[in-house]
DNA sequence: TTTCAGATTTGTAATGATTGCAAATTTATA
DNA sequence: TATAAATTTGCAATCATTACAAATCTGAAA
């Protein structure tokens, strides 16, 4: 989901991570986009801009940011990792047919699950599959 | 989750798949236990008694059965892909000590997600990371 | 029972994403 | 300006998964 965030430099230096044009560049994709990129993505769109950027830059950047706590991992298919920014509890939902993904709100808290008292929580996800709106107009499902 | 099959040839049959030796252990293993076993799982506990089986045949094996809604996959983490054969919608909790899998319900029904509408959902999934009761005992967490 | 066609399984090679690692480059500091 | 530390890069290695063709199995017809 598109971030608001006035200065990203400060952003990544509030997150102890001091930031370089690779690191501020691949973030701002991530941040201000509704896209949820994989690696392949990132690499693409700022090869252009920074002819020198290495894949293994792209991977090394996200896993620190990770480390961070600035981005989470969608895990959706199997053979295709995704980013996002929103790291705050929200859902995806992943249309088959044009493949994208689109976030939404989860409007009640989250329920105690009683056979996981006494665990420690760090991370919900919470994602659904199928047809979006639009790609069932254009097909006949 | 441990599903109760009485006649797991005839579940397959029923599916529309013809129970092969290999596909019928296969099954097996994912039914009556309450791992979430990888293909490597899989092929590990199945290769003793079947000497001659391919780790080919596991993933066919696992396609086949996705496709006729018998399994469905968990993605938690995204070097690991597991299955399941209780494809009702519960929920997945990894504890990232042990590594385990468990499973656990989810007491109220789904909500209906506004932005959605008009949407087909077809798969739902909701899973959480942390550490389990049982390993915050015998670490420091 | 034998033969044959189709289904299933198998082994190996190919693919593709990710990681390891050491060299090159950049940045910050003295 | 010199030097050390941090960062980036390129390439090789790894690992899960898939493609594919050969081998094997199964079940029906003769």
């Amino acid at each position: 989901m598109l971030l608001k965030i006035e200065n990203v430099g400060q952003y990544l230096r509030d997150a102890g991570i001091k930031p370089s044009i690779q690191r501020l560049k691949i973030f701002e994709i991530l941040a201000k986009s509704y896209e949820h990129p994989t690696v392949e993505n990132i690499y693409t769109q700022l090869s252009p801009e920074i002819p020198t950027l290495s894949k293994t830059t792209v991977y090394n950047t996200l896993k620190l940011f990770q480390k961070h706590g600035l981005v989470m991992v969608i895990n959706i298919e199997d053979n295709e990792t995704r980013y996002d920014a929103d790291t705050s509890f929200h859902g995806h939902f992943k249309c088959n047919v044009c493949g994208k993904v689109s976030d939404f709100n989860i409007p009640n808290t989250q329920p105690l699950i009683e056979s996981l008292k006494g665990s420690l929580i760090t991370e919900s996800h919470y994602y659904l599959k199928g047809i979006c709106a639009k790609c069932r107009l254009r097909t006949d499902n």
